[in-house]
DNA sequence: CGGAGAATTGAGCGAACTCAACTGACGTGG
DNA sequence: CCACGTCAGTTGAGTTCGCTCAATTCTCCG
């Protein structure tokens, strides 16, 4: 059986050596271009192996709101173990690629290895983390404080997957998503994705974005690596 | 073994019958007072019996957010099956009945039966059912919408535990705890609250609340048991 | 009666929203 | 090659929501 180890608290996915003991798991690659749904199966799990996406339910009045946002080695759609008809889909924010595996297949295979059984309450609770992370932010922080919160979050996810050069990465979300996930306007959004910029907490426009002062962008954020992380490793 | 029953998406916990079957497990009744931590012990899970209880965490300032609240036949702290020092805790907002039950047990006991994988999937999923709609909530609504969506759900869950006559119930809360759960100030809590009543939403003030047009309020909540529910029965 | 915690009220301010217009980049078709 | 449409980003002006900082009432309990 496979020796999963627990899925890095600092990534909130699975970490390389994860995503290598995966091939021995019965899955299926698949593309997925922005824009479309990533999870369109039901009886399939669906893992990022490449690319973001985002969580979101679609509100009343065209409105929408993202709840979360998936990198790679992340799982979109664990609920699909125990729920078929969530009010929620999973987006695509760029091109994907992505990994399906088949839920009672998985099922068969917690009940068999104590390990996976480990990886995958590991993971349905981590998602509980990052939750709780996003309703700390949106109950206690400002715009500002949101939007510094944000910056810092995706460079320590972002830095744990190495796909930060420097403190530079690419961010394929527009000021839209951005605004649907951080729950403020999009005028505000951009208004305030300005002021940091201003401040010289970040540089970038359009698709690549640098921090410049992390310091006092994690100050601004009262970024702590939020809700612990590390565990008993 | 136990045959357990998913646990009701209405209610977000344990059902009646769940709660009977849970007599098999080895498990260890205790009383906690109000104001105390729920969730004292870190080798065993915590399931709220009776009483309401809320997960919250400090933060800087004096200051510190409710992520969640809890009720009868919910378990507190599914996170300490994989991580041991999260940055959060449980509080009992009134005297409350909670069993205890050994992590270790737990993990022996689903690894045996896939009815309890089921019903420990389920219970790890629906909190993050739960947690959306905190997020959807505090990133689309107002904070009279807020408090009106508080009430409705309230009344679903409570009701679904009969812990409703009419539809009036006690609400062990104050307004400070509430503003903290809500992500507002007391100040405003407390004017939203009083708007509601004089509106002839609600009534009741201290511990007893009634809901007096429902229909009303979940109109101005948007409340439609928000991410669904309900699922493959 | 005094004190503590909970609920309430008032006044003023600042953050975030709304509405509306405008720019810049890009692709497509005449 | 340029006119045009579309979409992302930006800017301005005015309004409203929710916050801050008091101070005051109410209730319960010792």
């Amino acid at each position: 059986m496979n020796h999963f180890v627990k899925p890095s608290a600092q990534s909130n996915g699975l970490s390389d050596a994860e995503l290598r003991l995966l091939g021995a798991f019965d899955h299926q690659d698949v593309v997925i271009e922005s824009g479309q749904d990533v999870c369109p199966s039901t009886s399939h799990l669906h893992i990022l192996l490449d690319g973001w996406a985002y969580k979101y339910t679609l509100l009343s009045e065209g409105r929408r709101q993202i709840t979360g946002l998936h990198l790679s080695g992340e799982i979109c759609d664990l609920n699909k173990m125990c729920f078929s008809a969530l009010r929620s889909s999973v987006q695509a924010a760029s091109q994907c690629r992505v990994a399906q595996i088949s839920t009672d297949w998985l099922r068969a295979a917690v009940l068999k290895d104590s390990a996976t059984l480990d990886l995958l309450l590991s993971l349905s609770v981590l998602d509980n983390v990052i939750a709780s992370n996003l309703i700390i932010t949106f109950g206690s922080r400002t715009a500002k404080e949101r939007a510094a919160w944000f910056f810092c979050d995706l460079e320590v996810r972002l830095g744990a997957r190495g796909k930060t050069s420097g403190a530079t990465f690419r961010l394929p979300l527009t000021q839209v998503e951005l605004s649907q996930y951080l729950g403020l306007t999009l005028v505000h959004t951009n208004r305030t994705v300005q002021a940091l910029r201003s401040e010289g907490l970040i540089d970038g426009h359009g698709a690549t974005y640098k921090i410049i002062d992390a310091i006092s962008l994690r100050s601004l954020a009262r970024y702590e690596a939020d809700q612990l992380l590390p565990a008993e490793e």
